[in-house]
Order: C-alpha cells, then sequence, then structure tokens
DNA sequence: TGAATCACG
DNA sequence: ACGTACGTGATTCAA
C-alpha cells in the first residue's frame, strides 16, 4: 500500500471554523470563559478527515506571524495589508486549537518568515519525491498551484465540511483548461485582493484565462507583448510589467523552505485518550467526550483506567422466575427504568426494564409479566426510595399494566430541568454528561427516529443497566447542586408531586364526542371547497391556497398588488398583511376565511380525530413538564393548550369536548391577570397594588394613570385598548417601536406613553432595572419559587442578542412565578378533591385556568373549593382573583 | 429540515 | 446605531 501524508492549512480552516459557527458565538462558551465555537468546528471536521483518510504521516502547519515578517513582506511591504485584525474571540482559541492538534497525535508546525502555505509547499514536494500520496486541506485556493497525480488539494467551499477535490483534472474543468503551473501566473495577472497585491491593471479571471489559453504563461505573454496589436490591455501590460512579477514572486508558494522536522517523523501518533478527555473535559465538550465513551464501552478504543473506574464493569443480570428472589436483597434504593418503543408512552410497548442499584448489582429483563410477580409489587409499593428518569412517564406505563409505584424521591429528569433548562433535550445520555457521566445514546443503540430498530438483548441489557447505574450515581452530585441553588422546595414540594398529578390527569384523559367533530368536520369541509372554487374564480386559475410562495405570486406579482411586508424568502402573505388589503380588495378577504376554516379543518377536526384513544374515545395528551424555559407545562398528542377560543367560528371546536360520565359537567376556573398581579407583587410598586387592592379592571386604571384621567371620567373603549397593549408590553419587555407598531401610532408617541407608564408606576421602571442588572450580575434570574433561567446571552456583545436576553430577564419572572402559582394550585386542588372523596377529576391546565370534569351535585362544592385553592395557592402583595364556570361541555363553560 | 402561518396563554 | 414584546405546538409547503 502506498504511504500517504495529509497536511492541513491550520489557520485558513481556523478562520472557516470561525466564522462557519460565528453566530454560536455567544453561547458556546466554556466553564473557564473561553469562546469554543471555533474549537468545536475545527475539532469535529478534524476528526471527520483523519478518520476518512486514516494518514500515515499528517501534519498542520500554522502561520508565523504578521506578513512583514515574511519573505513576502519584506518583497511587498504592504503584503496582506489593511486586512481586519484576529477578532479576539479567534486568537484565545489558537493556543488550544494546536494542543487539541497535538492531543490527536499529529504534529503542527510553523515557521518564523514562511507562511503555512510555504510548509505544506515543501512537505507535499518532498512526499512526492518519496512516492507518498498528499492531501492537502486548506479554504485557499491559491494551493492548488501544488495539484499533480501524486497531490491532491481540499478546498472547502462553504463552511468547512464542503469540499471541492482537485486533480489536474478537476482544475482544468473549473478553470477553463488551466494547469496547476499556470495557477501562479492567473495571480500574477489579477494579483490577490485578500493578501492584497495587485496585478496589471483592469485584468481579472477571464482576460487572464484568455491570455494564458493563447501565450501558455506569463513569460509566453511577455515574449509576444510587442506584436500585440495596440490597446488599452497591451498599454497595461508593458506599464505593469514589473507588478505583475512582483505578483509571480509572491503567489509561489516556496517548495524548499527550510523546515526542520523529517517526512518520516510526521508519522501519526496515537491518540493519548486519558489526555483528550482532560482537554475535551476543560472545554465542555460534552458530545464529544459522549463519542469517546461510547467508543470505549463498544471496545473500539481501549477503555480509560483512571476515568469511571468503579464502573468499568457494569454487571447486570437477566431476571427470570427462577431468580426473582435476588431481588429482595435490594436495600437502601431501587433505581427503575422502563424502556418503551416510542416517545409517547401512552400507547408505547415496553420493550425491557432494569430494576436495581449500585450495591445489588442491576436485574434486566424483556418478559413484561415478570412485574406482576409479588416480589416486584411488594418491591415497587415498598417505602423504599426510588430512583427514576422521567417519573410521570414510569407512573403511566405501570398504571397500564394494573401496577403503582410508592416513593419516587429521585427523578433525575425534573432535577436537570430545575439545574438548568437551556440545551435540555430531555435524554439522559445527555443530561448525565452534564456530571461526567458518560452513556450510550438512545441514538445510537437504536437508530435514529426513522430507523428505529431493537437490538439484540444483550445489546439492549448492556444499555438499560448503564442507564440504571447512571441514575443511581447520579443521585448525590445533582441533588448537592439542588440544594446549593436552594430549590429543594421546588423540586420535593412543587416539581415531584406535579409530575403524579399530571400522570393522573393525562392518564384520566378528556371525552371528545367524535360524531360532533365529524359533523363540524363536514361543515368546515364545505365551507372550504365552496370558498376554493370563489378564489380560482377570483384568480382566474387554480393555484394551492395553502402555499404562501404561490399566494405571494399571486397577489404581489400577477395582480400587482403593493406588498406591505417582507419574511426571510419574499413577501408576506400573514393575516394582518391580508387584513389590510381585504378592504380594498374583496378578494383576499375570501383567502382569510379560507385560511381560517383549513386551519381550523386540518389542525383540530382532523388533528384531534387522528390522535384520539379509540378504546375509550378519550384524548390523552402528554404534558411536557420539563421543557419550558420560563417553568411553563406545554402540552402535546395533541396540544390541549390552544384549542380555538378567540373566534367564535374556531370556538365552535370546544363542543366537541364532553364530559366522561351523562349528566356530568366541565367546570373551568381561571386567574384574572396573574401576570400583572405578579408584576405588583415583585415591583411592590403602591399605584399596581392600589389598583389591584380595589378590585379595579386593571387596564381602565392603567388607562387613567398614562391619560391622566380622574376616577370620575369614562374610558373609552380605545384608551382602554392602549392601556391593555402597555400592560402586555410591560410584561413582555417594552419598546417604543414595539407599542407603536402595535398601536399604530408613532414612534414618538410610543416613547412617551411609556415614560408617562414609567412615571405613574416608578417602582416598574425601578424593578425592571434591577432585574436586569441581577441578570447581567449572576448570569440568571429566579421565579418566586427559586426557578432558574440561565441567560448566558446577557453578556453578548450583539446587541440583538442581549436585548432579548434582557426581555428575557424581565418576562421569566413574571410568566414563570405565575407558572409556580398555578402549579401549587393543582397540587393542593389534587390533594383536597382526594380528603373529600370527590368524583370531579382535574383534567386540563392551560397555563391561568384548571379544567375539570364534575358530577352535578358537585358544581356547588367546587364553585367554592377551587377558587378558594386557587387564590390561596401563594400569599402575595395583592389578591389572586379566580374566576368559574361550568357546562355541558368546553364550549358552554364560559 | 426550515420557514411560514396560525392556534393558545 | 443596532431592531424591535414573552412562552408554546401542529400543519403545510418546498427545498
Amino acid at each position: 500500500m502506498t504511504k500517504t501524508l495529509l497536511l492541513i492549512d491550520g489557520n485558513s480552516l481556523a478562520f472557516r471554523a470561525f466564522y462557519a459557527m460565528h453566530n454560536q458565538l455567544d453561547r458556546m462558551i466554556s466553564h473557564n470563559g473561553l469562546h469554543t465555537n471555533a474549537l468545536v468546528a475545527f475539532n469535529n471536521f478534524f476528526d471527520k478527515i483523519v478518520d476518512k483518510l486514516q494518514p500515515d504521516y499528517a501534519l498542520v502547519a500554522w502561520d508565523a506571524g504578521k506578513g512583514i515578517s515574511t519573505f513576502r513582506g519584506k518583497i511587498f511591504s504592504d503584503y496582506k495589508g489593511g486586512r481586519q485584525t484576529t477578532p479576539p474571540e479567534l486568537s484565545e482559541q489558537f493556543p488550544y486549537l494546536r494542543k487539541m492538534v497535538d492531543l490527536h497525535g499529529i504534529h503542527s508546525y510553523e515557521l518564523p518568515s514562511f507562511e503555512a502555505d510555504d510548509i505544506i509547499g515543501t512537505y507535499a514536494k518532498k512526499a512526492e519525491q518519496a512516492g507518498l500520496l498528499t492531501t492537502i486541506i486548506t479554504g485557499d485556493r491559491d494551493l492548488t498551484q501544488l495539484v499533480s497525480d501524486r497531490v491532491l488539494v481540499q478546498v472547502t467551499k462553504k463552511g468547512v465540511t464542503d469540499l471541492d477535490a482537485y486533480t489536474p483534472d478537476f482544475l482544468a474543468k473549473k478553470w477553463a483548461g488551466i494547469s496547476p503551473a499556470q495557477v501562479i501566473d492567473m495571480k500574477a495577472l489579477t494579483g490577490d485582493s485578500s493578501d492584497n497585491y495587485p496585478g496589471v491593471t483592469k485584468v481579472g479571471e477571464k482576460t487572464a484565462l484568455r491570455l494564458l489559453n493563447k501565450y501558455g504563461s506569463l513569460d509566453g505573454i511577455y515574449k509576444n507583448v510587442d506584436s500585440m496589436k495596440a490597446s488599452k490591455l497591451k498599454e497595461n501590460l508593458v506599464n505593469d510589467r514589473d507588478t505583475a512579477y512582483r505578483a509571480q514572486t509572491l503567489a509561489t508558494i516556496k517548495c524548499d523552505a527550510p523546515v526542520e522536522i523529517a517526512l518520516e517523523d510526521l508519522v501519526v501518533k496515537p491518540i493519548d485518550f486519558q489526555k483528550l478527555i482532560e482537554f475535551y473535559e476543560e472545554l465542555d465538550f460534552k458530545v464529544q467526550l459522549a463519542k469517546i465513551h461510547s467508543m470505549q464501552k463498544s471496545g473500539m478504543i481501549p477503555e480509560n483506567d483512571e476515568v469511571d473506574n468503579d464502573h468499568k464493569t457494569n454487571y447486570f443480570t437477566e431476571l427470570t422466575a427462577a431468580n426473582l428472589d435476588h431481588l429482595t436483597e435490594i436495600k437502601d434504593y431501587l433505581t427503575v427504568y422502563f424502556q418503551t418503543d416510542s416517545e409517547n408512552y401512552h400507547q408505547a410497548s415496553i420493550l425491557a426494564f432494569v430494576i436495581g442499584n449500585e450495591q445489588a448489582g442491576y436485574f434486566v429483563s424483556d418478559d413484561i409479566q415478570l412485574l406482576n410477580s409479588s416480589v416486584v409489587r411488594k418491591l415497587f409499593t415498598s417505602s423504599i426510595p426510588k430512583y427514576v428518569f422521567n417519573a410521570k412517564e414510569l407512573t403511566v406505563l405501570l398504571d397500564h399494566l394494573g401496577l403503582k409505584i410508592n416513593n419516587i424521591q429521585f427523578d433525575f429528569l425534573l432535577v436537570s430541568y430545575l439545574l438548568n433548562t437551556t440545551d435540555n433535550d430531555n435524554k439522559l445520555s445527555t443530561l448525565a454528561s452534564r456530571f461526567k457521566i458518560y452513556i450510550e445514546s438512545d441514538d445510537d443503540v437504536f437508530g435514529s427516529k426513522s430507523k428505529f430498530k431493537i437490538p439484540e438483548s444483550e445489546v439492549l441489557f448492556k444499555h438499560l443497566s448503564q442507564k440504571a447505574s447512571a441514575i443511581s450515581r447520579l443521585y448525590a452530585p445533582s441533588l448537592r447542586e439542588l440544594k446549593d441553588n436552594e430549590q429543594e422546595d421546588l423540586y420535593y414540594k412543587i416539581e415531584l408531586p406535579l409530575s403524579d398529578v399530571l400522570a393522573r390527569m393525562e392518564i384520566n384523559g378528556i371525552k371528545l364526542d367524535q360524531a360532533e367533530l365529524s359533523d363540524l368536520g363536514k361543515e368546515f369541509d364545505e365551507k372550504i371547497s365552496d370558498l376554493e372554487q370563489r378564489i380560482y374564480k377570483e384568480a382566474g386559475e387554480k393555484f394551492n391556497i395553502n402555499s404562501p410562495k404561490q399566494l405571494a405570486e399571486l397577489l404581489f406579482v400577477k395582480m400587482q398588488i403593493p406588498p406591505i411586508k417582507r419574511t426571510k424568502t419574499g413577501f408576506s402573505t400573514a393575516a394582518s398583511v391580508l387584513e389590510e388589503l381585504a378592504d380594498k380588495y374583496p378578494f383576499v378577504a375570501l383567502i382569510l376565511q379560507y385560511r381560517q376554516f383549513a386551519k381550523l379543518n386540518s389542525t383540530y377536526v382532523k388533528g384531534l380525530l387522528d390522535v384520539v384513544d379509540k378504546n375509550d374515545s378519550k384524548i390523552h395528551t402528554r404534558y411536557l413538564q420539563t421543557l419550558t424555559q420560563t417553568g411553563r407545562l406545554s402540552s402535546v398528542d395533541p396540544n390541549m393548550q390552544n384549542i380555538p377560543d378567540r373566534d367564535e367560528e374556531g370556538k365552535r371546536i370546544r363542543k366537541a369536548f364532553v364530559p366522561s360520565h351523562p349528566g356530568w359537567q366541565i367546570f373551568g376556573s381561571d386567574y384574572s391577570q396573574i401576570e400583572l398581579r405578579v408584576l405588583a407583587h415583585v415591583t411592590d410598586d403602591d399605584n399596581l397594588k392600589k389598583a389591584f387592592a380595589e378590585g379595579e379592571d386593571i387596564h381602565a386604571a392603567t388607562a387613567r394613570s398614562i391619560f391622566g384621567l380622574d376616577p370620575s371620567t369614562k374610558i373609552t373603549f380605545e384608551q382602554r385598548r392602549r392601556a391593555k397593549a402597555v400592560n402586555f408590553g410591560i410584561v413582555y419587555g417594552i419598546s417604543d417601536f414595539g407599542l407603536a407598531q402595535r398601536l399604530g401610532i408613532s414612534r414618538q408617541e410610543g416613547k412617551e406613553i411609556i415614560e408617562t407608564y414609567f412615571r405613574e408606576f416608578p417602582k416598574v421602571r425601578d424593578w425592571i432595572d434591577s432585574i436586569i442588572a441581577l441578570a447581567h450580575k449572576q448570569g440568571f434570574v429566579e421565579t418566586i419559587a427559586h426557578r432558574r433561567r440561565y441567560l448566558p446571552e446577557i453578556h453578548s456583545k450583539n446587541f440583538n442578542l442581549r436585548s432579548f436576553a434582557e426581555r428575557t430577564a424581565t418576562n421569566t419572572p413574571i410568566q414563570g412565578s405565575a407558572a409556580d402559582i398555578i402549579k401549587i394550585a393543582m397540587i393542593n386542588m389534587d390533594k383536597v378533591l382526594a380528603e373529600k372523596n370527590l368524583k370531579s377529576k382535574m383534567l386540563l391546565q392551560v397555563h391561568d385556568e384548571l379544567i375539570f370534569e364534575c358530577p352535578p351535585e358537585e358544581i356547588s362544592i367546587l364553585e367554592s373549593l377551587v377558587p378558594k385553592i386557587m387564590d390561596s395557592a401563594v400569599k402575595l402583595r395583592v389578591p389572586l382573583k379566580v374566576e368559574a364556570h361550568h357546562g355541558d361541555n368546553w364550549y358552554d363553560e364560559k
């Protein structure tokens, strides 16, 4: 086999890597404050290349210093002049880039007064003479002058991973028949703007190619220049002769630089994984660490002695009917994990399970029947603390088997969410890596979603025992951190009990009247096809009304309607735009109607009928308890938190949500203005507190304050509307522009309104200022229940990112505290329903409201009980107000 | 897979 | 001077 050499232009690649991930600059900072964007991109690319080529020899060449100190700088003092200085965020990464290369067993090399190109050229020549095959990786096309049968030059196109492979043939194809040697003369004629040296005046790529094709080389051109017929070009060639030859020298890569390392010493050394792991840990390279760990586990690379010493032999036993007794040896705590075949645990199958602990070991099986044994049932219901990952999922799965589990004390999913919501993908492998515990990812074991495959049981069981062991070992360090953050109450008193409440709400589900919904769907279908016909007729052609692109083409190109707003990709056809056009172009109103019914039909009629449980005719949503950045819940499969309510047509969907027992009622209860009450509480503003204390309509009260109206004046609709927009703006992190936009007023007017607001509610401004200052200082903000949100971008130099972080710094304590409050209310509500032996069931939570189903005789009980529980969930500096309604279905509950 | 749109608080 | 209000999920189209 011919030996191979890999040569990499380090500087060029580092720049590419840096700018390829420039948008991530402020997010990718290690715990030491080092930017890591270029390091990550470089490292991934580097791994990929080395992995693919498996070179025998390799070298990464770096530029020694500034242009002036190289021999090219001596020839032309302005060489590389006018270049932007390297951003400090990249400079600081260079020493680490070199270390990274070094730890990969590959030489880094630089030579005073020479550039990386020259080092590469020199070694490429040496390798060619020695009969090696060389691959050069660079972002600089100059290096294509080195291309030959034995030297391949790969030039990055976009970013770092997309490469053009230059062979002599490819070069000729790319540049109209040019040869590698002619690349230099091209540069001589055209100059190089990025290196800041000129060629011949007015000669660009096209002219240069033509000249070279005719005369072969720069020398050839000048040999024949006298016989050319008189032209501006000839004049320029003659005048710029010296410049051209100087450019030729500058463009020529030195192939005889005095390099000191012998070719054979560039041999690639084996990677020292111990050191590489330490390096990655220093840089917080979670993904790379996980990769190394999984390679070690699968035996692809040697296992590391010093890391994870205790758990190298992650043993497990297959649980059978014969060895069930072994389970009685489990003391202290019990880790439980169920592996399903899909995300939606309401309909998933259990593939296998694992139970055990670090002392007694782990027992794994795919025989689900074993769970029904008295040994297991006893263990699950015993008072032994249980450690799990996703208590809610486990509770639902067990419920399907008719089983229960008691005393879940540790849910690592919940704990990691409380510790840090950012970059939480809800996966055990990633969350564990934050604590330097590395296990294989589900994607690695089962394949990604579309290609889900169950591995052989040995592999599956081993994976499960790894997961269980990780959960056990995560208990101490993660709870330690919870305590340091003063988040124990948030965990033990709110999130953990809530997960059980949510599990039972999901299991109970809400009944869907499928016939009612189908009938509504038929009605919508007719409206849609009618509108469709009328739209085609008016448009004079058929087109896909659902395609914003085709619609924009029709409206703004064919019909020549002046566009109002742009999107990234073209003209916007959003409802706000169409509404503005509808008066002048009645046809546009048809499109708005079409959109409305199409949305209702696809998302709410078809969508809901698709996911209804055919066995009990119920909708079992899943609440995601560990997803939002603020502490709210979210709801999926289906989303029960965005069922239409604002327009009459959409609202009718709610008629299909009915009680699950005949004669029962749907009962709903919602907080009134909870976020503004939280605002009054956290700011302690007297004016705001007074308005709530006196039970005023808060938007009207705000209108009085900001428009200077005395208490006897009647507030107009418009005044109240504006005040309402201001109140929303305050909660969201207001800007004069944003307010002006929304109210259709000038920016100046917007600004004045905001200033008046802050004069009237001075402590609101004080609080906003102080919470932003606090966020800058500590890097996170908190809710009343000590829920945290980290805001790394608050330190960004990018105005947009920083401003966004500042707005979230004000919004999150408000939205998040409101979420805390309703969560507490839900736990209390659940408890009191049980204590009073009521049949009523809590079904849904929609951020500030709770929906129940109840027998008629409990209506009056709920009417006093639910508002009482909700408004007493926490004690704020203002009262909480709750309103309650009931009806035969969710539509009539209002 | 991302963008656009629109449903909710 | 910067761009321009917070938090979500589902569907559809078009690469």
